[in-house]
RNA sequence: UUAGCAGGUCACCUUAUCGCUGCAUGUAAAACUUGUUUUUACAUGGAGAGGAAAGUCCGGACACCAUAGUGCAGUAUAGCGGGUAACGCCCGUCCGCCGAGAGGUGAGGACAAGUGCAGCAGAAAGUAUGUACAGGUAAUGCUGUAGUGAAACCAGGUAAACUCUAUGCGGUGCAACGCCAUGUAAAUCAGUGUUUAAGGGUGCACGCCCAAACUGAAGGGUAGGCGGUUAGAGCUUCUAAGUAAUUAGUUGUCUAGAUAAAUGAUAAGGACCUUUAAACUUGUUUAAAGUUACAGAAUCCGGCUUAUGACCUGCUUUUAUU
RNA sequence: GGCAUUGUGGCCGAGUGGCUAGGCAGAGCUCUGCAAAAGCUUGUACAGCGGUUCGAAUCCGCUCGAUGCCU
């Protein structure tokens, strides 16, 4: 199983960015928020994903990077619950919403579900 | 021991598994300009945040604007001597102030060039004036004291008030700037041309440059890519000079280059510290729990300032003991 | 990343070194049958720390917060 997560499946570009968040959907689980889309990547990956934690919640750099880094880890963990379910490319952002420093085992059972969610929504969007 | 002063050091460690970003080497594939080229993938090796990376408060390097000019304006600094690429920094020293002391601290030139300012109180605060008491005189604020105030019988105070003196400072900042790709300009370049009117090159004056029109060439935006971008006023060993800051020679060494922004996650063990409980030798041991403080490079250096955990060394005052 | 501007009661907003104006809002009182309006009274401020000065909202330095500009 592949666990990696290099640079092309961060996303990067500005435009998509933009696009992500004008036109895209989202799924929340508190603390965490995914806005998704269905786009068309340059790359041959089927997902790229970006990860941010809003400055007026966490002043500290070093905090921000701490989250962003748990956020990752825990993407790069259990993306094969995604990456092979779904059909198409997307596009996902990730941002976390707390105001409290996570811990790493709930980040990633929420992560998890978040994955679920996505994945029946899909569905039910593809057979209606 | 208690209280304090000064200086210095470190910034949790080890192992395993899964990952991230450069670099070097090798293998494979693709591309063509067939090169020990470029791109992609994999493997191996090695590297990968700080003492403040922070604030952006000073000073430089570097780049462009005229190889940045002159005067004014503006602005910064201010005992004396030294160091430095430079500084508002550092070292030494004199003086003032604070402290019992170790020590700390000071924008510390000039009010005998000119101008301004001083509420309340007080007779009087700037062309001085005249209260009470005492003394004195031919006579008089003529002399002393008191009282008000930060400052008062008349000279002063104040320049982190204007100002003067001396010295320094052109402006903008790596989002500077250069190249490539894309490419419909009034913008750019070259040639011809040459007048001053507007205008531009931080404010004003001067100076310099550009600037009409025609002909030819070429092509800006799209937050695309590459360079700038990390080997440097670098770190380090020893010796010499110097009170010191520092300098000279010498030995060894290569030490991050990300760009929605790389150092992480999990597990085990250990160290440090904190809290709680127990034991007794009263400051140690054992057990349990928690777990490192401040904080993340963004062109690069030298300082300053601010945030902050632990340890070590030297010194001072008082008291006690030997 | 770089460069600027700014901070005065709950809110808005004056303030040449000498007791910090004014308006709105709040509270109390008067007026009224009750309210509104009006009038009177009243509480609450110089972002923080240090320096210069006899004396700082004001001058100087540092810190903290807020806002804007540059691709």
């Amino acid at each position: 199983m592949n666990q990696s997560f290099p640079k092309i499946e961060k996303l990067k570009s500005k435009k998509q960015i933009e696009q992500l968040f004008s036109e895209g959907k989202s799924i929340s689980i508190y603390p965490l928020k995914l806005v998704y889309l269905k786009i068309k990547l340059k790359t041959e990956k089927p997902i790229q994903t970006g990860v941010t934690v809003s400055k007026r919640n966490f002043k500290s750099a070093v905090k921000r990077n701490r989250i962003k880094r748990l956020l990752r880890e825990s993407y790069r963990l259990n993306k094969h619950l995604v990456f092979n379910t779904l059909e198409g490319e997307y596009a996902f952002m990730f941002l976390y919403l707390g105001r409290e420093m996570p811990i790493y085992q709930e980040l990633e059972t929420n992560m998890i579900k978040v994955f679920q969610k996505l994945v029946k929504k899909e569905k039910n969007e593809k057979s209606n």
